[in-house]
DNA sequence: CCTATCATGTAATCCGTTACATGATTAT
DNA sequence: ATAATCATGTAACGGATTACATGATAGG
């Protein structure tokens, strides 16, 4: 029953569930996991992901080895009150939905024309969107079947986006109707 | 061309913004104008609201006067540099495009069940898709462009994400075809 | 009058970002 | 060998969240 220290953040999650997955990993490692995967839709800072461990250890959620030879690099390991942890956070339903938080939307609000605004929304969008669908095509068969779930999820969401950017583009300057 | 001070944030935007719509305000104001209006797909702390402007005032993008009777509140003014600062930020393309950043996909992605998973996602998004509803019902018919607009980009986005949760509930259990 | 809630603000903490710094590897 | 890049980490800073605190107003 030690000291539950400071809270677990998504930040802290992501970092349990790479160590679930991909096993005992170095800091370097995991930001190349992270970067081809759950990246994708939640980036992290790479030195979070040097500081994150470091504050899963201190309240034993993972552990830390350090290399005796060569470059002393940090080994961390979950352990199984991490697991635990990361086991309920799965388990229980996400609290609040998401916000937005989309910077376009919010210079919309505050008077942005949408004409403007559109064109390059739409063209990031449609890299995003073509990105995702790369990396679906190279999608090994045996993947979890949440990953693939991410992955579609933001593809549909992508694709909502571009469409909407469209129709408010076009609604913007005719108003006819 | 004095000192920039610290950099301009979303945050900083939103009390710009909202200084400049409504006129002069005390961060009380800030607070239940913000709440009612861009509260609804990007929400701020409390304490954000009084610190904030504090940081403007300090670069010179707002002024303050301090009430001289009674509860000598702060009243903050947007200056011709805020409104400047304002205008270009809604007049450049928004960077990158938002990232969903969205618990629950987290949780898909590292293994959640969609079918325990969804249920409470509907729920919660038809929630804020009929919040949104109402407030459009409400909206007086001068209301900006943008305003309406940030709303129906709401929706839609509430409307997708019903969807999605749909469909994903459904594809995970069966698979036929 | 007392209590609850509203209004107003400051302080402490924590996390995320940015910047700095240096040890290994690889390429030329 | 030297330069460039990769790998590895720490430190400083700033902004957001949380907690604290208190003065006004309204309701009982």
């Amino acid at each position: 029953m030690q000291d539950d220290g400071p809270r677990l953040t998504p930040t802290s999650y992501i970092v349990l569930g790479l160590l679930a997955w991909f096993g005992d990993s170095t800091p370097y490692r995991l930001k190349q996991v992270a970067a081809t995967s759950v990246g994708n839709f939640w980036t992290l800072q790479h030195a979070q992901l040097y500081t994150e461990p470091e504050r899963l250890a201190a309240a034993g959620y993972v552990t830390v080895q350090r290399e005796r030879g060569g470059r002393r690099r940090k080994l961390y390991a979950i352990t199984n009150l991490g697991r635990e942890a990361l086991g309920h956070w799965r388990a229980e339903p996400a609290g609040e939905v998401a916000e937005l938080r989309d910077q376009a939307i919010l210079k919309l609000f505050f008077g942005a024309d949408p004409a403007a605004l559109g064109p390059p929304q739409i063209e990031a969008h449609d890299a995003k969107l073509a990105e995702y669908e790369r990396i679906r095509a190279s999608l090994p068969d045996d993947v979890p079947a949440g990953v693939r779930l991410a992955l579609e999820a933001g593809m549909d969401h992508e694709r909502q986006q571009i469409a909407w950017w469209k129709q408010a583009m076009v609604a913007g300057d005719g108003d006819s109707g």
